[in-house]
DNA sequence: TACAATTTTCAAAAAAGATTGAAGGTTCAA
DNA sequence: TTGAACCTTCAATCTTTTTTGAAAATTGTA
């Protein structure tokens, strides 16, 4: 193996880390900052601003910007050592926090809004006799019902009801054909 | 009033396509084709392409465009009435059809490709020993427990098992504090 | 305090994405 | 066929978002 080839770890870690940066928009989150989530998801240990911009080729404003974003989502912990400026970023690692805080945010962003103004609207509306205001009407109803049903899912999962780390196991082992399940039900 | 105030569904219309513009990057739709949408659900029939650049302020083209993308998603249908070329785009009013369009899209587009790359990813790792490697798969197993976990809602979901039209019906009966819940449960 | 080692900021550049409008198609009715 | 009425396309333009990089700010040590 020549000094230019890349070990099974760097190969999978460089398609892994360019997977989430393609997906990352599907989440709101820009190419780049996930790209970082990404590539520290791949490394054991955190690292710093002149590592990750060396590894992925990216300006060192680009990488603070970017790994404050991701503290703003609660996605990485900014560690201080004593003795150094230095800042290690570390991922948050526990895959339940991550999603129940995108669930949480993206709740927040989207769906809120659309329920404030429908509380406002549907009222104005019903007091128009108008075959074209009830016919508007009903169409917000629906969406609030809708918004109403997603609202009661995100509020059950993120009181922590929803999806343990059981559940996550259960189905893990589900997939993977192994006997996860009676395992952990009690044998 | 004057012939230049607007009526009362006037006035939401314009809040809600507003509200629907904003908030379709977080679909996945552009603005623009958002707001077409938006302004053909708060409309008791269908529209033309004339009718739908006049109200929104676009072009021909952008309306073209928009609408081409809506009826990818199948969110709009078009209509050809014999006796003239003009189409009449209806927007799909069914909110359940709608969602589930909307999740079996972003399924395939965001989940299935993360599933299949693990697929290959977690055995190539599996074969290094280095503790590198070992870390780096343990992380891809739980973001794969994750998705598997996802895959499942989204199928059962998507089944039709999960939220029938009666679920909706409690949900949003619940939400306005009526008795709808008990009625249906017989009690 | 001064200095060195970092990070953070932000105006400007680059890239990505959306929109336009003129040219080109298609369909209909006569 | 033809012309009128519409829709569609796409290269050019405009807009928005993302990224950069150099200057400013911050922190730790002596």
């Amino acid at each position: 193996m020549s000094a230019t080839d890349l070990s099974t770890v760097d190969t999978v870690r460089q398609s892994f880390v360019q997977l989430w940066g393609t997906l990352g928009p599907f989440w709101g989150v820009s190419p780049t900052t996930a790209r970082i989530y990404g590539w520290l998801l791949s490394r054991p240990e955190g690292a710093d601003a002149t590592e990750i911009m060396e590894a992925l080729g990216m300006s060192r404003g680009a990488v603070s910007m970017a790994c404050r974003d991701l503290r703003d989502w609660r996605l990485l912990h900014f560690e201080h050592n004593s003795g150094s400026r230095r800042v290690v970023y570390r991922p948050e690692t526990d895959l339940e926090k991550v999603t129940r805080r995108v669930v949480e945010i993206r709740k927040r962003r989207e769906w809120d809004p659309i329920r404030d103004y429908l509380k406002e609207w549907i009222p104005q509306l019903e007091a128009d006799p108008s075959p074209e205001a009830t016919v508007f009407m009903e169409r917000l109803k629906a969406i609030e019902a809708l918004v109403v049903m997603a609202d009661t899912m995100a509020e059950t999962f993120l009181k922590g009801g929803a999806v343990g780390n059981l559940g996550l196991k259960l189905l893990v082992g589900a997939a993977n054909n192994l006997p996860a399940v009676m395992e952990k039900t009690g044998r």
